[in-house]
DNA sequence: TTTATTAAAGCAATCGGTTGCATAACAATT
DNA sequence: AATTGTTATGCAACCGATTGCTTTAATAAA
C-alpha cells in the first residue's frame, strides 16, 4: 500500500512552499517559468496526483457533469455519451452517468443522487413520463447549468438540443406518400415527449399538406416496446381498411412489427411501406432492410458537453442561446422503396 | 444563489459542536439518541446535505465506485449497469461509467481517469484487445480492489464473474447437434478474450465429444460485426461443402449473417440451423427467431457490486473467491428448430 | 545612495466533515 | 466521602489544495 505523494512532499523536497508548487502546477503567472519546469519534474518523477477533493472542497467546484439519460443501451445514446466524454476528457471534467429507465420517480432520484454529488452541471435527456422540470429546482436555485438535449422541455434559461422533429416525421411521412402510399399510420411514444408529439405534428402537417386525411384509428401511442409492435400489427389485421403505410417513431417497435406483418403475409413494402426513426444498427441487418432518420448522437454529445463547459468557463451564456438545431438525414433502405 | 448548509450552521443553531452534529448524522453510539433525532429533523428542515469533499478528504474515501466496460449500447450490459446502480445507491456508493469502445489504449486512458478520481473500487469488463492487466497495478499497489465480469483474465487477488462459457459453447454446439447439423462452422470473435476462447473450446468439445471433426474452415475469428456477417454468408456460399449448422458467439452478427445467407436462398433452419450467443432484443424481432443463449446481465451487475461493496465494509475478502460462476439457459427459437 | 517598482515566493487562513482524546455531569460502588 | 464507571459532549488537529495578503530580493529609476 503506497502513500499518496501530496503537494507538501514535493515541497519539502525542493525546499519550497506548498503555495508554490500548488501555483506551479496550475500555471499561476507569478511563479517563474524555470521553477514551472523543475516543479512539474519533480512532480512527474513522484507520481504525484492532485487529490481532487481537497482541490474541489476547497475551490467550491467539482469539474464534474451529471449526465442523466433513459437508457443505456441504444446505439444512438451509447454514441451521445461518447461524445460528451470526449469532450469532457479532453477538458478535464469528469462524467456522472446514470440512467432513469424511462421512470420519472428514478429519474428525481437521480437528479438527488446528481446533486449531493455536487456536480458542476447536468446534461439531461427526459424520462417519458417526466411532465415538468421542477425536480431540477435544487440546481437552478444553486445556479447550476443545465442543458437538455434529445427529450426536451422548453424553458427558459435553459438550452435544448435536438433535431426538428416536426420536420423530420414530416419528411418521412411525405416519402411514404411520395411512394405510393395514401393511408398511413403512425405509432409513436408517450406524446408527453417533444420527440414523440412533434413526430406526430410532422406527420399529420405532411397528410394535411398532400390532401389526405387523417383518422384517429391511424394514430397509435403506444410505449415503441417489441410486444407493442406485434400487438400493432395483429390491430392493423383487424381493421377494415388497413394502412398502406406505416410510420413507426422507433426502429425497435418498427421491426418488430413489420415482422409480425409479414408472417401474416403482408408484403413489405409492397401492400406496406415502412419508415422507422433513430437509425439503430437492427434498421440495417433486418429483411428487408428498414428506411429511417438518422441524426448524429456523437455530435449531439459533443455539442451539448461543450456548451455547458464553455458556460461553466463562462464563454457562453446558456440562458441566451436557446436551442441548437441539429441536422438529421432521411435513409431510404428497402422496407419504403417500391419499384414505381 | 443559496448557500450551503454546513454542520457548522446547524450546531450554531442548536448550541451543539459541530463534532456532535456530525457524529449525529452518522449515527454514531456515543449521541444520545433524543439528541440524534433533534439533529436530524433539524438538518431535515435546513435542508442539509453533506459535502462530499469535505468527508472524502477525511475519510480517505470516496464512496465511488469505477466501471469500465466495451461498450455501453448492449442491452446486456445496459441491465449489468442497472444491477449495479441499483445495488451501489442502496449502499451510498456512487458509480463513474465509462466505456473502452474495445480499444485497449481508451481503455488504460479510462483507467488513469479513474485512478486520479480515486475510485475506492473497481469493476471492469474489459476490451477485446486488452491482454494483461498491467495497467491497473496502481490500483493494486494502493490496495485498491478491483473485480472482472464477463470479459476477464483469470489473476490471483482478482475475482472474476462469468457465465461458464464451454460449457454454454459446448451446449449450443450440441443443440445444433441435436437438430442433425453434422458440419458446424462456429463464428466468434478475438480469441484474447476468454469469452470467444471458451465458447470456441466448448464448441470444439461438442464436436469431439459426438465423432464430428473439426476443421480449420470452419472457424472464422472477426469482430463479430454487421460487415463480418455479411462477410461470413459470402464466404460460405463459396465453399465446396457448406456447413448445415452455424454458432455465432454475438446475436447481432448471427442475425446479419442469417439475413445475408437468407437472401442468397440458404432455407433457416433447414439448410442451415443457427444459434446466437447473447439474447439481444433483436433475436426475438428477426424471422425466424434466433436461437441463443441467455444470461442474466442484472444479476451479474448487481453481484460484481455486491461483493465489491461487502469487501469494502471488510466483510468479504475478495481474493478468497476467485470465480463466481453464473447460470446460462439456452434458449431455442425458430433459427435451429427443425421439424424432425 | 535612496526610493520606487517588479518579480517571485511564503504565510496562514480556508473549505467542511471527522475523530482521538479530554472533560463534565451524574450515577453507582465501596 | 472518595473512588470508579458511564454517558454525552466538546476541543482541536487533521485531510490536501488554494489564495489573499505580505515579505523578500532584485532591478530600475530618481
Amino acid at each position: 500500500m503506497e502513500k499518496d505523494v501530496t503537494i507538501y512532499d514535493i515541497a519539502k523536497l525542493l525546499q519550497l512552499s506548498p503555495a508554490t508548487v500548488s501555483r506551479a502546477l496550475n500555471d499561476h503567472p507569478a511563479i517563474n517559468s524555470n521553477t514551472k519546469v523543475i516543479i512539474a519534474s519533480k512532480a512527474k518523477e513522484m507520481g504525484y496526483r492532485s487529490n481532487m477533493f481537497a482541490s474541489n472542497l476547497r475551490r467550491q467546484r467539482t469539474s464534474t457533469i451529471g449526465v442523466i439519460v433513459p437508457r443505456l443501451d441504444s446505439a444512438f445514446m451509447s454514441t451521445v455519451l461518447a461524445g460528451m466524454e470526449k469532450v469532457a476528457n479532453e477538458a478535464n471534467y469528469n462524467l456522472i452517468i446514470s440512467q432513469s429507465l424511462e421512470s420519472f420517480k428514478k429519474e428525481v432520484a437521480n437528479t438527488k443522487t446528481m446533486f449531493d454529488s455536487r456536480v458542476d452541471g447536468l446534461l439531461v435527456s427526459l424520462a417519458s413520463d417526466t411532465e415538468n422540470l421542477d425536480h431540477f429546482n435544487t440546481f437552478f436555485r444553486k445556479g447550476i447549468p443545465m442543458i437538455l438535449f434529445d427529450r426536451v422541455i422548453e424553458q427558459k434559461n435553459c438550452t435544448n438540443i435536438v433535431i426538428d422533429n416536426v420536420k423530420a416525421g414530416y419528411e418521412a411521412t411525405a416519402h411514404l406518400i411520395d411512394q405510393g402510399c395514401r393511408r398511413i399510420m403512425h405509432i409513436t411514444g408517450s406524446i408527453k415527449r417533444n420527440v414523440y408529439a412533434d413526430r406526430l405534428k410532422g406527420y399529420r402537417l405532411a397528410l394535411m399538406d398532400h390532401g389526405l386525411e387523417g383518422a384517429d384509428e391511424l394514430v397509435k401511442i403506444t410505449n415503441l416496446t417489441r410486444e407493442d409492435g406485434v400487438q400493432a400489427a395483429a390491430d392493423i389485421q383487424q381493421m377494415n381498411s388497413p394502412p398502406d403505410g406505416l410510420f413507426v417513431a422507433s426502429d425497435f417497435c418498427a421491426v418488430s412489427c413489420m415482422g409480425a406483418l409479414m408472417q401474416a403475409g403482408v408484403s413489405i413494402p409492397d401492400d406496406m411501406a415502412v419508415v422507422g426513426f433513430n437509425d439503430d444498427p437492427v434498421a440495417q441487418v433486418i429483411q428487408p432492410s428498414l428506411t429511417t432518420i438518422h441524426y448524429p448522437g456523437q455530435e449531439m454529445g459533443e455539442i451539448a458537453a461543450q456548451s455547458l463547459i464553455n458556460h461553466l468557463n463562462g464563454l457562453l451564456r446558456i440562458n441566451t442561446t436557446n436551442t441548437i438545431l441539429l441536422n438529421y438525414e432521411l435513409i431510404v433502405r428497402k422496407s419504403s422503396q417500391r419499384h414505381l
